[in-house]
DNA sequence: GCGATCAGGT
DNA sequence: CACACCTGATCGC
């Protein structure tokens, strides 16, 4: 769960996936992706109002990510004031002071996250230096180096401070399986099951939130089938993952929902009601994504775990682990790291789980450094940034 | 009547 | 295990 407040020491005057308190001053806004947590405030009526009387404060994000904002009424307001960004271009944007017409440039590139449909990450270039914003984000082992806007000419960029997706930087976390490891399981434990008869059904127990659409393209092409979800709105604009789902119940894979969705599955019932066509019994299987993890010398173990007669649990995770950290981490040699990510431990020990006091000094909340660095791996010499081709926001 | 926050759930 | 929600109760305006 993100507690980043907000903004960068670097550059004060943005705001990333924070929109209360003091962000309600901030010049531009800036959204990784559409997940609640790295929304708050983002419908508040304080905002509301600014927007009302404001022509230059923008909010930037993906074009997928406008489009799932969108999706829901109660982020309409926003509609005139969303610049969606190409992914890996460039952008100069200028902040503007409208009370003393104080301007700053900045240079703002999208790159992908790996997360959810949608999400980036935020690399910052301006007089305070260049910063990389993470978001949440999954990336494997070797994905920075192949990141070209991370790279200047043949060498990385000078990287001043990372505020980091610092979910699982534990070694606790050491090794989560691999995107591909993980789907190949859950294929395969689908084609067992749907493969005895059409009666044999498979319900994902997927999570209230986006992430799990690479789940429901992927097995919609194994399998020949799509998926039945709840709603298609939110994938209106988006072909790719249009064409994998349906709300067509007729299927034999579901990642509907209900309130009390786990009391249906014993009863050969889905959430969305369907029990059979002819009066045949459903044969229902549950497959819930969760997270696994393994230390960095524990052997490996199973990567689908059978919870109970018709349930399992399969290993998915939204956010890179500890030993992907480390080698995107040491790969970019920042100067800074911020967690963004404080773990459930050091908040009992720093004891913010006592009523905060909240102090008015504009700059209170920035974050602290808390972690130190990783070894580097590649002894690397200082070199300049190089300037950056700017490619016209379409 | 509204939002913010918390407890408790998956 | 933790995640990203959800619902319902309570509080303050």
């Amino acid at each position: 769960m993100s507690s980043f407040a907000g903004r960068m020491k670097e550059y004060p005057n943005m705001s990333l996936d924070r929109f209360d308190r003091e962000n309600l001053h901030a010049r531009a806004y800036f959204l990784s992706h559409c997940h609640k947590d790295h929304m708050k405030g983002l419908k508040g009526p304080l905002l509301k109002r600014k927007l009302k009387f404001s022509l230059t404060v923008k909010l930037y994000c993906s074009f997928v990510t406008k489009e799932l904002l969108l999706s829901n009424p109660k982020y309409a307001f926003w509609e005139d004031h969303i610049v969606a960004l190409e992914l890996e271009s460039p952008t100069l944007i200028t902040l503007i002071d409208e009370a003393s017409g104080e301007r700053e440039e900045l240079v703002v590139t999208l790159l992908p996250a790996g997360h959810c449909p949608g999400s980036v990450m935020f690399l910052v270039e301006g007089a305070q230096g260049t910063v990389l914003y993470t978001g949440d984000f999954r990336l494997a082992k070797g994905d920075a180096s192949r990141i070209e806007l991370l790279h200047s000419g043949s060498r990385v960029k000078d990287i001043k401070s990372v505020y980091l997706d610092s979910t699982f930087y534990d070694p606790r976390f050491y090794q989560i399986p691999s995107r591909e490891t993980c789907l190949h399981a859950i294929r395969g434990l689908v084609q067992d099951w749907v493969s005895r008869s059409v009666y044999h059904t498979v319900w994902l127990n997927c999570k209230a939130a986006y992430g799990y659409e690479y789940l429901f393209t992927n097995l919609g092409d194994e399998f020949h089938t799509q998926i039945h979800v709840k709603s298609l709105d939110m994938f209106k604009k988006m072909p790719e993952i249009l064409s994998h789902v349906t709300t067509d119940r007729a299927t034999q894979i579901h990642a509907c929902r209900h309130p009390k969705d786990e009391e249906f599955v014993p009863a050969s019932r889905l959430p969305c009601g369907s029990s059979a066509s002819d009066g045949t019994p459903l044969n229902i299987i549950s497959i819930k994504p969760s997270t696994m993890w393994f230390g960095e010398r524990t052997q490996r173990t199973k990567v689908i775990v059978r919870t109970g007669a018709s349930s399992y649990r399969a290993c998915f995770s939204f956010h890179s682990s500890y030993s992907e950290i480390k080698d995107f981490l040491s790969y970019l040699q920042p100067i800074n790291i911020y967690p963004s990510v404080i773990p459930i431990v050091i908040l009992y020990t720093l004891n913010v789980f006592s009523t905060p006091q909240l102090p008015n000094t504009p700059f209170a909340n920035m974050p602290q450094p808390l972690i130190p660095l990783p070894q580097p791996l590649i002894p690397q010499s200082p070199t300049p940034n190089t300037p950056i081709p700017l490619c016209p926001n379409p």
